[in-house]
DNA sequence: TTGAAAGCGATACCAG
DNA sequence: CTGGTATCGCTTTCAA
């Protein structure tokens, strides 16, 4: 059921048939009502392939993310669900693509094989070979985090440094003095992942100005790894009270070891991190947190990769977003310990 | 960068260097050397689109599963998640479609412009049109749930009724007498989600045979719901000691409900149900829980599917699993009434 | 307002 | 073992 069939039907010519589907040239309202009508009947579609090939664009974003080997997080999953929706309303479909590294199968195809017009890309490192490999291509993408050296590129990014810095103020005018920083895993750290490096740098800086005692930890991305922490955390320096976290898939863990330590949220321990909204409010006590705000930077990102497609050669445009601390259950004053003056 | 280039710098004709990529002619160890040279040198990759025109095939299959609009729940990641790795061993790309009925604009774009080459169903509804209108096309396709009329599709899933069932016997054996059901929310039963409807008759016939008083609650995917269904459920019947869900979103709140209500888990109240094992593992206690085993279901769904489009005509093939219940923490022996004899 | 025909970039058949 | 060429289905320029 190819436009010729159609133009056959409808008794006019392929072009005809294919202008009166764009509307970019005029067509007579006889002739247009006549093919509307075998279309209609035929329920005939254009062909994605063949119009990709012959105009150049597939109406398709790739949408990039390290393979989940360890297992997403409940904040991946938002970003997906909010970019396949924001894709859609600008009528643009979402290929997804597990690719850590500019050298994966799956990001060279993407890109090799002209499969996407463009590309959003998630979990950004510091350092990172598909942001700058892009940017070399001049190909249009988006990336959902920053690089170490962001200046004109296209992002949506968290500053994580004033997110952890905020906790870390937050806890301090608690009166909390021994703070840990529980973080994404080693293995992400050391990769560079950036939200790991600003979060830490953020958490170190703030901790350091108000003079407060701190501890940093690395933690699998899961509640048993959580637990794990926390057990460290608390044997490594038992007068802790509180701690910041990035890591919301060890929430649930370190909840955990905290109850088994005997230690009651927030009576004598406060907990607070930057966290997407629904995970920080399936735990008990709900988490005080920055709420990482995943569907307007679903929605953004797309929003700016669409416009990058549309218009190519525009210069670099960015967000970048700090969400206020939602002041929610899991923190209180700091006690058993003296509290300096205010 | 075309594969006429290739040609040319190559010194041969195109389809030499087509048929050198593909091996489906054999080409002298020479030329095909020469070729290969080039084609490095150039770092050329055959267009997608150009391909899929030729040949009809994409190396594309669609992954279709509602819009989020509620939220999406820890379980559909994961399906997302083992569908997208499971699909690149193939070398297949996933295209995601938020499409929960077959009228949705993605869900036609999908099919009627021949963008995939096959689709994985999610969420699937008793009769549910898209999966009928694949069967009618004869569209390679693979549903993740089955619907009403299951025989000879192309299916994996769960067996929700022996699921629930078998969570119900696990409480009648420790003596619960008074049960809840937590389904998914009021409008996904209305719709018709097989997994909903087979799992509250799996659980009032299970419980049936065992002579328990039951009560049924539909309930929102999210915390704030299960809290404000859990306290439904003991002003409805204050003597209830035992919970079965199928709501995974729902189960912070349900187990913050039991909090605030003073009824300690398991020791008080027992709950049990169908969730991803990494959330069952995420609360505290634990819950003791039929595992819903996501990764293996994707892969399965994709190894299917894949086998279909390479083979039509074969006939349906189709997995139905049982997983057992594992035992964690959050089940026990009811207390407070008396325990009928063993 | 419309038609004819030349691409777009591959594949694969038909010859040699 | 290799080359020429029709073909896939659509878009768009050129002419009328």
């Amino acid at each position: 059921m190819n436009i010729g069939e159609i133009a056959k039907r409808a008794g006019v010519s392929r072009s005809t048939v294919s202008y009166a589907l764009s509307g970019k040239r005029s067509v007579s309202e006889e002739t247009r009502r006549k093919i509307q009508q075998v279309i209609d009947e035929l329920g005939y579609r254009p062909n994605a392939s063949a119009r990709a090939l012959a105009n150049g664009r597939t109406s398709t974003i790739g949408l990039v993310f390290p393979p989940a080997g360890n297992h997403y997080t409940g904040m991946q999953l938002d970003f997906i669900g909010s970019v396949v929706e924001a894709a859609a309303v600008h009528d643009y479909d979402v290929l997804l693509s597990p690719s850590g590294a500019d050298s994966d199968r799956s990001f060279q195809r993407l890109l090799g094989e002209r499969r996407v017009d463009g590309a959003i890309l998630m979990e950004i490192r510091l350092e990172d070979d598909r942001v700058e490999h892009l940017a070399e291509l001049d190909f249009p993408s988006v990336a959902i985090g920053r690089t170490a050296h962001p200046e004109n590129g296209w992002w949506v990014s968290l500053d994580h440094t004033a997110l952890a810095a905020a906790c870390v103020h937050h806890l301090a005018d608690l009166g909390h003095r021994r703070v840990a920083f529980v973080n994404r895993p080693e293995q992400l750290l050391q990769a560079g992942y950036e939200s790991a490096h600003r979060g830490l740098d953020g958490f170190t800086k703030a901790a350091a100005e108000r003079g407060l005692t701190v501890r940093t930890y690395c933690c699998g991305d899961d509640a048993a790894s959580g637990q794990a922490c926390l057990e460290r955390i608390l044997h490594d320096d038992p007068a802790t009270t509180a701690l910041v976290t990035l890591n919301e898939a060890a929430l649930g863990g370190l909840y955990r070891g905290l109850a088994r330590a005997g230690r009651h949220v927030p009576r004598d321990f406060s907990v607070t991190g930057v966290v997407a909204s629904r995970w920080a409010e399936t735990v008990t006590p709900q988490l005080t947190a920055a709420d990482v705000p995943a569907e307007e930077m679903g929605r953004r990102a797309v929003d700016l990769l669409v416009e990058r497609i549309e218009q190519p050669a525009a210069p670099g445009r960015h967000h970048l977003l700090t969400p206020p601390i939602s002041l929610r259950a899991s923190t209180g004053p700091a006690t058993g310990t003296s509290r300096p003056g205010t």
